[in-house]
DNA sequence: GCAATAAGCGCG
DNA sequence: AAAGCGCGCTTATTGC
């Protein structure tokens, strides 16, 4: 049965009427507890237009939710997937639910006062109509072509035999919502963070707080920049001016990015260098952003499912991506509670030997670290080649000795280089290229086809087109750009079919695990984490191919088990019985940096 | 005075 | 050593 949820009145929080035999529609208002509903009834499916709003609120009232629909994030997939396209829902003109996601409500810090008393206009909600007729679309759209259609396609032997197109669509649509209650959820508990540890860890990094002015630490090295460079009154936060007096003492360097800085030999360098770390520490994860994201010992970041175009999550608030290594030693378990920290081994190099189908790549990453297989095989002479090569493959690398050791790797794994490899030439075409479950990469924009289209035959009338006209009247100028052009969106198309699928696979996995740790029950004693997840191991960080997990000491070794399991779990959904492995390296550990990282 | 942009650096 | 892909965030600077 599905619960179609739509804004209600705020009163009686409890009846769902029956509006037809398999629908039931609850009314969720603002302030109302939904009581009476079982979350975690898997006959259930919760179909809302958006999980971020609905389920932090049901979330907040202690109500897990086992399966649901998203219907926001589903109809974007199927509107751009190629294995959709000709749906009426892909056809139709733009509606309410191409409307971008919602962002999470702020949290309370420095700027929440100025929030709560603006006025928000409330999104406007598709109605129960809205919402069924949404899904009867999407239905429609996964259903795919009838049966002899698709006997007629298998024949043709298009794509790997993981099943049908439709099939694989509707893994997808399933496992992004199921993506889209574990990020609620992880925002709901949030990652527990010690601000003692973060706060001596500053301390003894930058000397004790200053209020806002610059740290001890810092303000000793500005004035070693500033003696050396003979700069008294020189602000080191200015790169323009820093970059002046650099050149003004003869340095060789055209910025002050610190690879470059690097690569001189002057001793306003290492203070210099040193000087921008702190900085970094500071600006990005110091005691502002402490105070402003962990006020209560919990750090929780709106993640984004599908925010990236390849569909990995994004996130906002904080850097949640970017948490630095050096600040993770304050993020630990509560009292009695351990983390369960997970990271998918080589992810996109095996997932693309899955893709890819190839045979030789699958059998050098089995059992075994995939690069040191790439070299016991004798493709390449040391891990870091194999490593530094595959990454260059898969990012369109072009220089270095990534694309010296291109070559060996063609030879040694024609079908996964083959796979990137056409779908860089796609993109230079200007075509889409899709994931493995059907997730359709975008098309370039017009301006893409303008710059092309007058390279190859010097088009007309098209100079008025504004910033893109810039040096349009050279021929040799124009192609060159278009060229560049062209292989910049290759290299694009390149990645999207092995990131995509790799978040694919990720998806799977965090759904599997997520459902794997409710199963396990409770344990122990309470921790601060808030219902329903008080006494259950829960999800609380994610990043791409690698998640934590807070658990109850008692629990924590079977958390790992599932933990390793789900990742089985998923290569066999995505992969079927394709001999790809997905080894994770996982550790149980009080504070993540005592993870291997 | 405010918004958009660029540089730089953190993460995968 | 970075490069080649995808991001978010902060500061300084530029543009209106």
């Amino acid at each position: 049965m599905l619960i179609v949820v739509v804004p209600g009145a705020s009163s009686a929080g409890g009846d769902a009427d029956d509006a037809t035999p398999l629908v039931g529609v609850r009314r969720v208002g603002q302030d109302v507890a939904p009581h009476g509903v079982v979350g975690e009834d898997r006959s259930v499916r919760w179909v809302w237009d958006d999980t971020a709003h609905w389920y932090s609120r049901l979330l907040a009232d202690g109500v897990r939710v086992e399966r649901c629909l998203d219907l926001r994030l589903a109809h974007r997939v199927l509107r751009d997937s190629l294995t959709s396209a000709g749906s009426v829902l892909a056809r139709r003109a733009s509606g309410p639910f191409d409307a971008p996601a919602e962002q999470g409500d702020a949290l309370a810090g420095p700027d929440a006062p100025v929030a709560l008393f603006e006025v928000r206009a409330p999104r406007e909600r598709p109605d129960e109509a809205a919402l069924l007729a949404e899904v009867a679309d999407q239905d429609a759209a996964l259903a795919g072509p009838g049966p002899d259609v698709r006997a007629a396609a298998a024949g043709r032997g298009a794509g790997p035999d993981v099943g049908p197109a439709h099939a694989r669509l509707r893994l997808l649509v399933a496992a992004e919502s199921a993506g889209a209650l574990a990020a609620a959820e992880m925002r709901h508990a949030g990652l527990p963070w010690d601000r003692e540890v973060h706060d001596r860890l500053l301390t003894d990094a930058l000397g004790p707080r200053q209020g806002d002015a610059r740290p001890p630490r810092m303000e000793e090295l500005a004035a070693r920049i500033r003696a050396e460079l003979g700069a008294p009154r020189l602000n080191p936060d200015s790169m323009p001016d820093v970059l002046r007096e650099l050149r003004r003492n003869g340095l060789p360097v055209t910025s002050t990015s610190k690879w470059e800085l690097a690569g001189v030999d002057h001793p306003v360098v290492e203070p210099l260098l040193a000087y921008k770390k702190l900085s970094r520490l500071h600006t990005a994860n110091g005691w502002a952003w402490l105070d402003r994201w962990v006020p209560d010992g919990r750090f929780r970041p709106d993640y984004v499912v599908a925010g990236v175009v390849t569909g990995r999550w994004g996130s906002s608030g904080g850097g949640a991506q970017q948490l630095p290594k050096q600040v993770r030693r304050a993020v630990r378990a509560d009292d009695g509670w351990r983390l369960v920290v997970a990271d998918a081994a080589q992810l996109e190099p095996r997932v693309l030997a899955g893709l890819a189908r190839d045979d030789r790549m699958a059998e050098a990453g089995h059992g075994r670290d995939l690069y040191q297989g790439m070299v016991d095989a004798g493709v390449v002479a040391s891990r870091d080649q194999a490593k530094v090569g595959m990454l260059g493959a898969l990012y369109g690398g072009t220089t270095g000795s990534s694309a010296a050791v291109l070559p060996r790797l063609t030879r040694a794994f024609p079908a996964a280089l083959g796979h990137v490899e056409a779908a860089a030439r796609a993109g230079e075409r200007g075509e889409a290229v899709t994931t493995l479950l059907g997730r359709t990469s975008p098309r370039p924009g017009v301006g893409w086809a303008q710059v092309q289209a007058a390279a190859l035959g010097g088009a007309p009338g098209d100079d008025d087109a504004g910033p893109a006209a810039a040096g349009s009247a050279d021929p040799a100028g124009q192609e060159a750009r278009a060229r560049a052009q062209s292989r910049a969106w290759g290299r694009f198309t390149r990645n999207f079919v092995v990131q995509g699928t790799a978040a694919e696979w990720a998806l799977c996995w965090i759904a599997e695990v997520r459902r794997r740790l409710w199963a396990l029950g409770e344990a122990g004693e309470p921790s601060r984490a808030p219902a329903p997840f008080a006494r259950r191991p829960h999800l609380v960080y994610f990043l791409h191919d690698e998640l934590v997990v807070h658990a109850p000491e008692q629990l924590a070794d079977a958390v790992a088990v599932e933990v390793r399991e789900a990742a089985v779990a998923a290569g066999r959904l995505l992969f079927r019985d394709y001999p790809v492995d997905f080894p994770l390296s996982l550790a149980v550990v009080r504070s993540y940096a005592d993870a291997k990282g």
